[in-house]
RNA sequence: GCCGAUGUAGCUCAGUUGGCAGAGCAGCUGAUUUGUAAUCAGCCGGCCGGCGGUUCGAGUCCGUCCAUCGGCUCCA
């Protein structure tokens, strides 16, 4: 008999031998139906996995991250079997489960899988669950993994085995397909009931853009058919929040193939909106001590070989501007920090000035891949809300703080409750990436490190993340289809204070190095301006929006109080239009409503006989009637709730 | 940049086996004077993404380029 002890630190003994499918089994017949897979000691097993010595033990269902997983990873398996059915020969790349659902990266040779196929693959794996293949684990030798995978002709699978340990190998048998992996997996393909093939791309080969690309086939399952209508429905929804469609809707702005690609031109409600954004910020920045600065839209080539961008992105940014002098070169600029380096050097400092911070919206354009152009969220030419502090090395740290306390008033006014604080260090296998000493990196990792720690802030690390010259505090939101984004972003750096030898005098009276630190709390305003309209569906917060109310008269015989209203409301700073147009309010409303207008004041006879305004609220409906003055009191008093504090 | 899909009016979309380019919304004009999510009628609007080819004839078939979308790679 073997002990096995439950999450809540209940214990019961079985028969050595026993499985997580059979503890279910007696626990209750419904539990043992929705078990996917078992945590034992903290790795997850196969349900179906004999359990030999005192365990505990984790029962699995479709509502644990863990269960989900497994069905997605034998979603895969069966997608791949179906794949290796319709299409003889395929060879097999990786097939993991992702965030929403899986993917398995197929090479069909000549055969490429196309759209058209998606419906045969989905019908076969939906034949093949019917006949409820259990999943086989057996481990197996290297010698005899090659083997079988030499036979089949599949270099994938054995590239993969070639950097695995001998006596560390699984195969997975389910029907008649056989796949190196390590599991776990359902214990049969009955648990999947509802199968929906998404999309296919290409993908490469290890992620390595030198080698194949193979055919990534994208899907989702669930255990029930109303939760996969349901996932597509959502699907749908956040296809309606996309920024690209809401940004054209609200005039937000728009892109010109004549302009260029990737150069949005920002139309007047957009514009206005970004403005409001700035200027609270440069208010924020201001009581932050901040200082202002400007600099030009190029620069010369020599600036960037000084910074290093030029070794880095040379070749692949904008080429350089020439001049009539033979050999002058001048870049569009990429960054500012090279320009606000060289306005910390257009006079010597002392240790007194410090901390200085040089902040400036500052429009940069790089040349991205036309691939990865999207919408706002990647573009060539865009504003960085820009701040480069120079400080002494016992200042990073509550510099650095300074600048959290920023991202989050504005996260906080913005009601982005969702981000991920991401630590972005270099990658230490791969260092000839980066620029700079170890030493300067040890020291700029260890600072962001300490401040996350004691920040209290979840945060999660990514190795390879860095910029070239210093690692990072990136704060990523998604958008309406669950993309990761950068937003705002803290960079620790050591190493631009070198190349630009950069100065200040100390108490000692000698020379030292300042430490600076980029940051940048919004990201970009193009960047950030698209993710809050995901964010808030195109329903921009009250301070924020460009049309805070709209006048409905009932008919024309109220324009003249319309007008009035309109007057009253712009002297105490309200923004309002009038919608004139010869409708009936039914039709006005609908489209002050489709328009996202918080709020409609509808005038007609007993409004302006009484001086009041009949108030309705966007998505909510009647507010019931106000003065003029309680309205204004009323919208100053939801605006202060964001926006203070 | 790579793989795949898509491209018809300002927007959303129809358009049969190749045979004179359509609808709704928006816009304009007129009628109506309207009370909490679409009043009625008329009108305007198109190099069917560009170029080339096949054909008596191409929105439709073929090639190519461009753009967009989904991924991959990249992201100072």
């Amino acid at each position: 008999m073997i002990n096995i002890t439950f999450p809540d630190d209940s214990k019961k003994q079985y028969d050595k031998g026993i499985t997580g499918l059979d503890i279910a089994k007696s626990i209750s017949e419904g539990l043992a139906r929705n078990v996917l897979a078992a945590e034992v000691n903290g790795e997850v097993w196969d349900a179906t996995r004999p359990i030999n010595g005192d365990s505990s033990v984790r029962l699995l269902t479709w509502d644990d991250e863990e269960g989900k997983a497994t069905m997605w990873h034998s979603s895969a398996h069966l997608m791949a079997g179906a794949i290796e059915t319709l299409f003889p020969g395929a060879k097999f790349g990786i097939g993991p489960d992702i965030e929403a659902g899986f993917y398995y990266d197929v090479d069909t040779g000549d055969r490429q899988i196309t759209d058209a196929d998606l419906i045969l693959i989905e019908n076969k794996m939906k034949e093949m669950v019917k006949e409820k293949h259990s999943f086989t684990r057996r481990q197996v030798s290297k010698n005899e993994a090659i083997d079988y995978f030499t036979k089949k002709g599949d270099e994938y699978k054995l590239e993969l085995i070639s950097e695995l340990e001998d006596g560390d190998i699984t195969f997975y048998e389910s029907g008649n397909f056989v796949d190196l992996c390590r599991g776990p997996h359902l214990p049969n393909t009955g648990y999947i009931k509802a199968i929906k093939l998404l999309s296919i791309a290409g993908a490469y080969w290890r992620g390595d853009e030198k080698r194949k690309q193979l055919t990534r086939v994208y899907g989702i399952t669930f255990p029930k058919a109303k939760e996969l209508e349901d996932y597509l429905v959502m699907l749908e929804e956040a296809k309606k929040r996309d920024h690209r469609k809401l940004g054209k809707e609200l005039e937000i702005f728009t892109f010109s193939q004549k302009v260029g690609l990737g150069l949005p031109l920002w139309l007047p409600k957009g514009a206005e909106l970004r403005e409001r954004l700035e200027q609270f910020l440069k208010k924020t920045q201001k009581e932050a001590g901040y200082l202002p600065v400007i600099t030009p839209h190029i620069g010369n080539v020599e600036l960037y070989k000084t910074s290093g961008h030029f070794a880095k992105y040379g070749t692949e940014s904008f080429q350089p501007i020439s001049t009539p002098i033979p050999g002058e070169q001048f870049f569009l600029k990429p960054m500012n920090c090279p320009h606000h380096c060289e306005i910390y050097k257009s006079k010597p400092h002392s240790y007194k000035d410090l901390p200085l911070r040089y902040a400036e919206f500052g429009t940069v354009y790089r040349y991205e891949q036309s691939g990865e152009l999207h919408g706002l969220t990647r573009v060539r030419g865009f504003t960085q809300d820009d701040a480069h502090i120079f400080c002494t090395p016992d200042q990073v740290k509550s510099e650095f703080f300074g600048v959290m306390d920023i991202v989050m008033k504005i996260f906080k006014a913005l009601d982005f409750k969702d981000f991920i604080t991401q630590v972005s260090l270099r990658d230490p296998n791969n260092k000839e990436k980066y620029i700079g000493t170890d030493e300067n990196w040890e020291k700029a990792e260890n600072a962001i490190l300490e401040v996350a720690q004691e920040s209290g802030l979840e945060t999660v690390v990514a190795y390879g993340e860095a910029a070239f010259y210093g690692p990072k505090m990136d704060f990523m939101v998604r958008d309406a289809l669950g993309r990761k984004w950068q937003l705002g972003t803290i960079q620790v750096d050591y190493n631009l204070p070198d190349r630009f030898e950069l100065e200040y005098t100390g108490s000692d009276n000698e020379k030292h190095r300042p430490v600076m630190i980029h940051r940048a709390p919004f990201g970009s305003m193009e960047r950030f301006v698209a993710v809050l309209i995901e964010h808030c569906a195109g329903k921009f917060p009250l301070w924020l929006t460009p049309v805070q109310s709209i006048i409905l008269p009932i008919s024309e015989k109220y324009q003249e109080y319309a007008e009035k209203v309109l007057f009253l409301l712009t002297g105490l700073n309200i923004r309002a239009e009038i919608d004139n147009r010869n409708e009936k309010t039914g039709k006005k409303i609908r489209d002050a409503e489709m328009k996202r207008i918080p709020f409609m004041l509808i005038v007609g006879e007993k409004e302006e006989a009484d001086n009041t305004i009949s108030v309705r609220k966007q998505g909510e409906g009647d507010l019931g009637t106000f003065t003029i003055e309680s309205f204004s009191d009323y919208i100053e008093n939801e605006i202060k709730k964001l926006t203070d504090k």
